[in-house]
DNA sequence: GCCTCGATTGACT
DNA sequence: GTCAATCGAGGCA
């Protein structure tokens, strides 16, 4: 599938707008394409969700790095989460992939996190790759004429009040709550 | 160095 | 509805 890659400034960008502006685009590993229904957003210091709350880790510290990057980490001993980071070089921020709607040579699951990295073989190797190009990387979408939902963070205990979870209203695809 | 608990999922009452 | 699995990051209770 040839499509134009989203480019750096698409993400160096507030981490909401991106988030938000990352709905019906194009995620692509290798041959399997989905099309990115559901995320959310993370920032830094004044986000007590966010891995970068508490300042730079060697875990999250491609959150601070430069944008349009992946952040791949291991959760809950089994699970693999895609991000891709936002803002400038220096301040931290990521959007969370929660779920996709398979496009191409996806057979497994896409409706959630952790669901979407197993579908399409992402794992830790795949941290801190450039998402603008090579085998990991987000397209231009074809489908700009749907509505989007703004809602709470799912499965956090703190940060839970503000709306920087979206999605597309009526996609099947949607994680479950 | 130790120990708690997580940006989840799937199995089970 | 509730809860175990499973392991590494990171705070230090």
């Amino acid at each position: 599938m040839t499509m134009k890659t989203l480019p750096k400034s698409f993400y160096e960008r507030d981490t909401k707008k991106v988030a938000k502006e990352l709905l019906g685009r194009y995620l692509i590993h290798k041959n399997k394409v989905g099309m990115i229904v559901e995320t959310e957003a993370y920032y830094g210091l004044g986000d007590p969700a966010s891995h970068a709350s508490r300042g730079m880790t060697p875990r999250n510290k491609v959150m601070f790095g430069p944008a349009g990057r992946s952040y791949v980490y291991f959760i809950y001993g089994n699970y693999y989460l895609l991000n891709a980071v936002t803002e400038k070089e220096g301040k931290p921020g990521a959007v969370l992939i929660r779920a996709l709607e398979p496009i191409q040579n996806i057979d497994a699951k896409t409706n959630g996190p952790a669901r979407l990295t197993m579908a399409l073989g992402i794992t830790r190797e795949h941290n801190d790759l450039d998402l603008t190009k090579g085998d990991l990387k987000i397209t231009e979408g074809t489908d700009n004429k749907f509505q989007i939902i703004r809602k709470p963070r799912i499965g956090i205990k703190q940060g839970a009040e503000e709306l920087l979870r979206f999605y597309i209203k009526n996609n099947k695809y949607i994680s479950k709550t």
